[in-house]
DNA sequence: ATAAATAAGATCATTTTTATCCTATATATA
DNA sequence: TATATATAGGATAAAAATGATCTTATTTAT
């Protein structure tokens, strides 16, 4: 079990956008090769963080990407979540059946309890601490 | 993001067999009818589980299943990363080449610290309190 | 108008996951 | 000891998810 490779490259990206800072505006193929992402799979990916608020796509000559929060703002957990959907949204562990005649099925609530730990830990961490990053 | 179909027939093989008792033998047709599981595949499930020492696998006539450890020392982690692996053992998140130089990449440190508390709440939870499912 | 840049749908390739088939092996018991 | 029963384990197939690219369309600066 892993992050996917969407979720990396959509990291790496925010990653970018945030140490240009927020509303400066950066060609697609800069954030590319710069961060070692497929151009064009980089452009399915921002359509995403695009439709979540998170970065603005502007077209035409001289387009590219533009940060539209603050980096003190945007946190690990949404750029995640804005590319490979909400985490751990499991089916229950147990037979589908017998699970929804119990909303109080004890494997149920562990698992949301796990995961709610694990959004937690990815909130906390916001762009602006990630960049120290070298 | 979810846990696989494998490790969700995984605990519901080991719920079965923590209802029936530690040492008991159960057959591996009834924990697959029972429990709603592909019957060859739960054999291969069942393989990653004794090879774990959790079970063991009892061959020949009258052959089957048999939990090798009390239902209180069985938690969900150790069941679960048996058969999916080490939760999250994620390639970082950054380029592989500019990771391995920065032992302290913040992304990896924070990324590290949600799996870890990931997996204590799946550790806290034993099978003992978890039979109490219906 | 033209050139430069991204959008978006279609499509292809790869990998992972899920499942089954088949032959071998183990074991109870007749 | 022979037979029937049950699981092991390797090979393989089918399906789904993921990763990546191709092509045409659209947008925008100049």
């Amino acid at each position: 079990m892993r992050l996917s490779r969407a979720g990396e490259y959509a990291v790496r990206c925010m990653l970018y956008l945030s140490m240009a800072g927020k509303g400066v505006l950066v060609r697609r193929k800069t954030v590319a090769r710069e961060m070692d992402i497929p151009e064009q799979f980089l452009g399915k990916i921002a359509q995403q963080l695009a439709r979540a608020g998170l970065m603005e796509i502007v077209q035409g000559a001289k387009g590219g990407f533009r940060l539209m929060v603050f980096p003190e703002e945007l946190t690990l957990l949404a750029v995640v979540e804005a590319v490979i959907g909400e985490i751990f949204l499991n089916d229950c562990v147990l037979r589908p059946e017998s699970c929804h005649r119990s909303p109080d099925c004890k494997v149920h609530q562990v698992w949301t309890e796990a995961r709610d730990r694990f959004r937690e830990s990815l909130q906390k961490a916001t762009f602006a601490s990630l960049m120290d990053c070298r």
